[in-house]
DNA sequence: TTTT
DNA sequence: TTTT
């Protein structure tokens, strides 16, 4: 189908240390579980009313599983940007079964983290040679610097942040 | 939680013609389901090959119902905007299950016609009076003229579409 | 036109403490300026780089514009969710000027504090004159309780913010 | 800074055909201009009144260059995605200038064509090979089957676009 | 300058 | 002018 958009928008906080599961040929995929929540004041009652809708996010996008394993954790807030996708799969009856995800995968996918560095105490998500937990930003919406394009050396690498956290030379 | 935010963003076609229902208390509710799908080509075989997800969309927003009611048929390409929302039911055995849809509901909810008006001449999916089937924009982002605000009535009716729809004869 | 979408989403950082105006019938208008950034590693010196946009931000919103007023200090990270407009104006020599902002206005316009409560204080996220660091958000997406749907009570007020801010005491 | 996000959806129609320039090295940049509307019925007079917005887009990814010098027309429903920049600029007395576009570049961008092929018949904006005129779209989102991602050869070149439409062995 |  |  010409034109078409599946894109889902999430910034909420991590309910549980990511998962990081690996398939057979080494490629890492996270699992995570993100909430987010919207409160309203109830007209009738006048009470103050809170629902939480929980998000099952799956990180296929090499260069975003690094981040994830190196920096979500618990509670982290991030924004999130992916597409929803539903699996189909059969349970120990038998029974066809669907579970929708949002999913990370391809170069549409963003996961920025947006409370960075040190929360409570320890070093944690801010890193080392990352300058600070939030480092890897740099990855994040990489643009070419006009000079390094004209340059001409074509830009390599499946993903913007696979390519870069793995040789940091990303243009 | 402080600071979340929640929101789907498709563009696709629609399955089948919507199915409208009602509450005990009169209000609609409508669902329809969506398609997107991607194509690349396969870079073993060079194949071309595309992948459909298909999107189940509730829209409880009583003024978008009536403009599903009215102009949403099956093929019509649409802009949606929503939530992400996870239901929990039980089977015929009692086992919970979780169903996840893509809900219309309250303000920051959109829904747009973006294939309007007759292609090609023919009255084809929109309606007289309409120009075409599209005609319903001008309640999807209205903005008070400033006159109009400025000269005080205070905005009534739970959404703008609502609003419109009831007041103003729109259609 | 049929089938239109404006939407700008920003998530940054606020330069400098906000401006509010009030139009002659009192009405009040929120200036901000918004930072986003993002940086990469020259693919040529191999240095990192930054680049910083900058971006001004016209809330016309009134709801929003309290929460602007009250809460939003420099420094402070937003994600904000408008539109974009290009306004016209003559400099001091008579030739049109252009200037393109990103206007909340109207009920698909959101603004949402990332970084919460007391900055500069105590409290951290969970607080205290703010019914909990985040209280505005009741406002942000909000959705009828179904009991008071149901109840009849049409929702009354321009934007969901504003009613909630008059009628309801949010803060 | 961490944690930043700079975004712009524009579903809007082309006000004329595109002009295509080329850098000293031979890239090419293309330039839009998209109007998106809206309509409303002024509350106090009853009127229907619109307003049209005019958007400057600015394609500097190259695939999605060649995307709009193949297929792109006037009058073309397009859905974009890209960022907001302003670039300053000094007019002919010595004056700075601000110009703020929304520009497509890297990997997050995006560029679909919405009103895709033949509509009844005409060739016109449709192409050959191309089941008309969508038929770019499988550089769009595109996504690593899986056999082709686990066959472990890199995905290469700056951006899916370009290196889709030069090589059309996307991975 | 588009589109309805 | 923010933030890291």
């Amino acid at each position: 189908m010409a034109g078409s958009v599946n894109k889902v928008i999430l910034i909420g906080n991590v309910g549980a240390d990511p998962e990081i599961r690996r398939t057979q040929d080494g490629r890492p995929i996270a699992n995570l579980r993100i909430a987010t929540s919207e409160s309203w004041r109830d007209r009738n009652t006048g009470e103050r009313r809170e629902k939480t809708e929980w998000h099952t996010v799956v990180v296929f996008n090499e260069g975003l599983c690094k981040v994830v394993e190196q920096y979500v954790k618990k509670g982290a807030k991030l924004y999130i940007e992916g597409q929803l996708q539903t699996r189909k799969w059969q349970d120990q009856n038998g029974n066809d079964r669907y579970t929708t995800e949002v999913v990370l995968q391809g170069f549409n996918s963003t996961l920025t983290m947006l409370d960075g560095r040190g929360e409570g105490g320890g070093a944690s998500r801010g890193g080392s040679d990352f300058g600070g937990g939030g480092g890897y930003e740099e990855y994040d919406q990489p643009r070419q610097s006009s000079g390094g394009r004209a340059g001409g050396q074509p830009n390599q690498g499946g993903s913007n942040f696979s390519r870069d956290l793995d040789d940091d030379i990303p243009f």
